[in-house]
DNA sequence: ATTTTAAATGCAATATTTTGCAATATTTTT
DNA sequence: AAAAATATTGCAAAATATTGCATTTAAAAT
């Protein structure tokens, strides 16, 4: 039995009758009680359900959380995320597109910072929601399924009357000669519309997707201001970057 | 025995049994199992499945989804939500406002149901993405935090340009005589644009809520074309509604 | 056809992860 | 407050991964 298979299985234990204990589980999957505490656990840390004593249950009302799999590589956007937290100021207007990464800084943003969080992003608006001195404002428009995230004229038309002190622009694909790109047509759009109502764009981005090319462009290096990755900021990998006024994180 | 070749079958073993064991392939194809977890690794950086300790695992569904702790009331919330659904025909525009009776709906519609639906609502739109062949456009706006709903100018504005066939508008309060009333000022002006911009207004209530009243008010009984509950449309309790011409499902 | 080059494979040594157990601490229940 | 249930911690055995390297195989170039 696979670990991530017992995994999935308690994932759907809990989703299913909004609580297990661990004795159950222990017994229905045939492996010891301390083996199905350390899943619970895991689970827990990477926020698919809450462990609590004696077992687990799902989580509150308004969490929405990519189901099945936990959050890919977590440990370096959890990183990425806490350097970003840093360059917010309270009472400042933030602009945050989506990915998990923005989801992962919107979760651990400190619950008494004030802000105005304007998205399109659903994921990223749920979080949002559980943080009482943040004012969100969803910006509206067709959904794309699989990122989950608003574009097309009403999007972009909404996003003209914005100025925003800081974007926080989930990143595809970054490369120091090419810029920002993406696959998809109608996020480029938005994105574009987002750099441009914003004072400041930071790029996250774990290190994998640097040095990457998509088939279209959002935006070259000079409209990026802050690149921030899991890596120290004096990393090689990073230097056409910062040769380019990028400022590294 | 070719790369590519290795590469199909255990996409097909993955696909069927929903994981593999290294070792158990590479028995069965006759290779070291080294060479299986090269072949594994290379498939999951193409993300066509996902590699674990052990083996690897068909990729879940990365669908949101609002993990509803227990819904107050559910049985009759479904009960409710399969009628309302009746009266759906495909490739109708729908424009669906938030409540926990509105989400249920959602969840039940028929996955090969084609429609385009508008919403405000954080997770009515979470729900709809998980619907194939359902086009979702959410309306952004501010969000208020407790209903998970957009409200204010530019949300209402944005329903201006709708014309739906359908709405179903969660209700808080209905009363044969005050018509629909809420307790939130700006969800009131929100719901008058949803009604203004729909051809007819469906209101799926449990009875709990019928004959009560609340501060603001969104419209009369005028406005109302059917009433959803899970009696039975000849309870008696539901009489002075039919009388006010409103349909009694 | 033959050489050159690159990719793929298996092996061995080493590292890491997973797991169950036992001893001890903590929480919950009575 | 005592008893029962559950958690935590450290540990060792087993399973699995990683790495470097030698060998084979396939592809490209001559």
């Amino acid at each position: 039995m696979l670990k991530a298979e017992r995994h999935q299985i308690i994932l759907n234990e809990v989703q299913l009758h909004n609580r297990v204990l661990l004795g159950d589980i222990a017994e229905e999957l045939n492996v010891s009680i301390d083996t199905v505490r350390r899943d619970v656990k895991e689970l827990d840390e990477q926020h698919l359900l809450r462990k609590v004593h004696g077992g687990a249950i799902a989580l509150g009302f308004n969490t929405l959380t990519i189901q099945g799999q936990g959050v890919y590589a977590l440990v370096e956007k959890r990183k990425i995320a806490e350097k970003a937290i840093k360059l917010i100021r309270p009472g400042q207007v933030l602009l945050i597109s989506g990915g998990t990464t923005n989801v992962e800084l919107v979760r651990m943003l400190p619950p008494k910072l004030e802000l105005t969080c304007f998205t399109p992003n659903l994921a990223v608006a749920v979080q949002l929601l559980n943080k009482p001195n943040v004012e969100t404002i969803l910006i509206g428009g067709k959904l794309v399924t699989d990122s989950q995230i608003a574009v097309g004229g009403s999007a972009i038309n909404m996003l003209s009357d914005i100025r925003a002190d800081l974007c926080f622009l989930g990143t595809n694909s970054i490369h120091s000669e090419a810029g920002i790109t993406e696959f998809d047509w109608e996020i480029v759009q938005l994105k574009k519309a987002m750099i441009s109502a914003s004072k400041k764009v930071v790029s996250p981005s774990i290190s994998e997707k640097l040095d990457s090319i998509r088939k279209y462009r959002i935006c070259g290096t000079e409209a990026i201001d802050v690149l921030i990755t899991e890596l120290e900021p004096t990393d090689s990998k990073l230097s056409p970057y910062s040769e380019k006024n990028i400022e590294i994180l």
